[in-house]
RNA sequence: GGGGCAGUAGGGUAGCCUGGUCCAUCCUAGAGCGUUUGGGACGCUUUGACGGCAGUUCGAAUCUGCCCUGCCCCA
């Protein structure tokens, strides 16, 4: 499982690429003998961590982390009709307990509104108890017939944080999807990965919402990626699942709801995004191992430089840094490439010639090589590592915003959905959607489209000449 | 959903058409010993595989069927 000498295909070649890199860089096997689902590695799993606890961060602020079971009675989970509609062909049922049929089937959640609601029910009861704001980060499996990619398309998500709130109106569950939005901002700052925030079209909205924001990244092949979703239930869940409340003057009325969530593929964000020819590259917070020392042992001088070596890992480790000193007996180069491919952001070296010297030589994830003062070493790592995780986003956001193009003609779209996403005025209607998507074999995104690199202005519709607004369009994993 | 190609040691390959010549071979990796270390070290010793099930046959990595898994193309 070690990388071997540079055979990581070039990420131009993003689908190869994408493969190689999960194994090489440790992240995912794929080689567990069940289509769909795939074994975290301890160097992913140490990654998917990091991810995940800065989303707890995020979330714990204002909501409550629960769990909630992975099994769900068939009685509760046809009760919601659009939601089964949405479902039915990609859910897992549990049909016998050893060698008993069971009375009622269970289903293996592709989501968990029917293991939640039913609770929320009978939980709530009066005004006071509003909102409720809870999230949990769970497995959800669904039977998906098309090709799966680990980290993209799974069968087993392992990852799935779901967030589902509950309020007294139409209004305020609204307003909730904006913090909710504005979270999924910040933590994708966070993860240096830009996004596009839009307003799904009716027809790609979530089974039993009344509407869905969606944040997409854009892949180095151009194609987009949705990295998180927020939906605004109305109060379908509500009347469907008798979740309703008293309010101040004493009347039931029923509740309205939100649910909203992200999944491992923000982890596939992160390594597309960032990744190079020779691995993962990883901002500064989320990388497992955040400093590598490489020990430069010559001669007679071995003894003294790992004992340098060990004295600035345990200073770095007391600044509260993830730092692993290598003194296995490779030559200096291999380390450099066998940390390189998982994604290390700062390597420091330390040879002889630092000693004398008073320095240690530290090299960025990116190349970037200088000599750095010994004395205050854990103060310069932070301030290289913070450096660090900034020129990722910049970069990333350059990229982004070199990927959309704003075009008013279907050539002019064509290009664009080619190598990234189209912009396009187009009036509202279905039709000229379909017509649109025919017409360029992409996908519309979306409307109400949220970027810096968007503009927001009218129109004349690229299909039908009518008023039309700008929506998003391209192609999509 | 339709079609195509593939599965041989931890990873990458040859062999398959034309069944026996193959305890298969090479690169790489793993283990051990020694020498080495400022961008992928070297020597010696050693470990390790024909996706699964059934069939044809004296004999199957090789032929047949089904299944599983993976990759690519089209809807």
């Amino acid at each position: 499982m070690d990388d071997e000498a540079g055979s990581l295909p070039a990420k131009n070649d993003f689908s190869a690429w994408y493969n190689d890199i999960l194994w090489r860089a440790e992240v995912m096997d794929v080689r567990y003998p069940v289509k769909g689902l795939y074994v975290w590695y301890p160097h992913g799993f140490a990654l998917r961590r990091a991810v995940y606890q800065l989303l707890r961060d995020l979330l714990d602020t204002d909501h409550q982390e629960t769990l909630f079971p992975l099994l769900i009675p068939k009685t509760e989970f046809m009760k919601e009709k659009e939601h089964i509609k949405g479902f039915e062909e990609e859910v897992y049922w549990v049909t016998h307990g050893g060698l008993t049929e069971l009375d009622i089937p269970l289903a293996l959640r592709p989501t968990s509104e029917t293991a939640i609601y039913p609770m929320y029910s009978l939980w709530i009861r009066s005004h006071a108890d509003l909102p409720l704001k809870l999230y949990q980060i769970v497995n959800t499996f669904r039977y998906e017939t098309k090709h799966t990619r680990p980290l993209i398309r799974l069968r087993e998500i392992t990852s799935f944080k779901e967030a589902h709130t509950v309020h007294a109106t139409w209004d305020e569950a609204e307003a909730q999807v904006r913090t909710a939005v504005s979270l999924y901002t910040t933590f994708y700052r966070r993860l240096c990965v830009p996004v596009i925030i839009s307003r799904r079209p009716d027809w790609d909205k979530f089974p039993g919402a009344d509407y869905t924001i969606a944040t997409d990244t854009v892949m180095p092949d151009g194609r987009t990626l949705q990295i998180g979703t927020v939906h605004h239930l109305g109060d379908h869940f509500s009347r469907t699942f008798s979740i309703t409340y008293e309010d101040a003057n004493g009347e039931q009325q029923y509740a309205y709801q939100t649910c909203y969530g992200i999944s491992e593929r923000s982890i596939a964000a992160v390594i597309s995004v960032h990744g190079d020819d020779r691995g993962l590259v990883l901002p500064s917070d989320l990388a497992p191992v955040q400093v590598v020392i490489v020990p430069i042992i010559v001669g007679k001088r071995g003894d003294e430089v790992l004992a340098h070596a060990a004295a600035c890992e345990a200073e770095l480790q007391a600044a509260g840094l993830r730092v692993r000193t290598d003194a296995r007996n490779l030559r200096p180069g291999a380390k450099y490439y066998h940390w390189e491919m998982r994604g290390v952001p700062l390597r420091i070296e330390i040879g002889p010639r630092d000693i004398d010297a008073g320095t240690v030589m530290a090299v960025t994830r990116l190349g970037e090589k200088q000599g750095i003062a010994r004395n205050g070493l854990s103060g310069t790592v932070r301030e290289l590592l913070d450096a660090f995780s900034e020129t990722l986003r910049q970069r990333a956001e350059e990229r982004m915003k070199a990927s959309i193009h704003a075009v008013s003609s279907i050539d002019g779209a064509k290009e664009a959905v080619a190598t990234g996403v189209a912009v396009v005025p187009w009036c509202g209607e279905e039709a000229c959607a379909g017509e649109l998507e025919r017409l360029t074999d992409a996908s519309v995104l979306g409307t109400d489209v949220r970027s810096p690199h968007v503009a927001e202005r009218e129109a004349p519709c690229i299909i039908c000449g009518k008023t039309g607004r700008p929506a998003l369009l391209g192609r999509s994993y």
